[in-house]
DNA sequence: ACCCAGGGTCATA
DNA sequence: TATGACCATGGG
């Protein structure tokens, strides 16, 4: 007798096929949070050039970002899109951090009270906000993506519009909660996404494509 | 030339 | 609740 896959299992091939993939790429909390910001919509390629850009200047900090012309802060971020809105949304988060005491007092608070503060500040939305508890913070969450919508509505496991807290609520529901293993599973989920399963199926050598409906049709 | 990328906000109905 | 416009660079 066969079964749905769940959850689980779909970790387990993920992690067979691509093996483990070290993230989040950041030096420190601080800089996984801006990485976070500038790679909303954007290739992280183009991310790192904006990263290394504060990084020479020095910049990997949030009493700089916000004491910094903004005019300067959105020359840095150029390469990595919306600088403008970026810039704004930077600072908007330095200044919660700031406010908030700096990384080490946030890192004492629950992570219920970390998740209201980040989705308060303006540019930080639910999927940011996860991110940053997740890969900053250490903390339990599941991160859902556009990535995610795709690969298991293609397995008709969820609907494509489903909501992110229904979605996040259930995946935590059917998995530990394990930071090292909700970190794995984004980062394959991101991996995947950027591999086989395209916006346009192609579906051939997919380590799913025997749980995908419908894969067959696919070229 | 076109589509896509590790989203979120705001105005509108 | 649910669409649509907008933000903007760079790779394939």
């Amino acid at each position: 007798m066969s079964s749905k896959p769940g959850f689980q299992h779909i970790f387990n091939r993920l992690q067979v096929r691509y093996g483990r993939q070290q993230w989040w790429p950041g030096d420190s909390a601080f800089e996984v949070m801006v990485g976070a910001v500038l790679t909303q919509n954007t290739a992280w390629v183009n991310v790192e050039r904006a990263l290394a850009n504060l990084r020479s200047a020095t910049a990997m900090d949030p009493q700089c970002l916000v004491s910094v012309a903004p005019k300067t802060l959105a020359t840095w971020l150029r390469p990595s899109g919306y600088f403008n809105v970026k810039t704004k949304r930077l600072r908007a988060l330095c200044r919660w951090v700031l406010d908030s005491h700096g990384l080490p007092a946030l890192s004492r608070e629950t992570t219920a009270l970390l998740r209201s503060g980040l989705l308060s500040v303006h540019g930080v939305g639910p999927e940011t906000a996860d991110a940053i508890l997740l890969y900053a913070f250490q903390r339990p969450v599941f991160v859902v993506d556009a990535y995610t919508r795709r690969i298991f509505s293609r397995l008709n496991l969820c609907e494509q519009n489903e909501e992110y807290e229904s979605l996040r609520l259930r995946f935590q529901s059917k998995l530990p909660q394990d930071v090292p293993l909700l970190n794995e599973y984004h980062a394959l989920i991101v991996r995947h996404g950027k591999g086989t399963c395209k916006p346009r199926p192609l579906c051939h050598k997919c380590c799913l494509a025997d749980m995908c409906p419908t894969g067959a049709a696919m070229i």
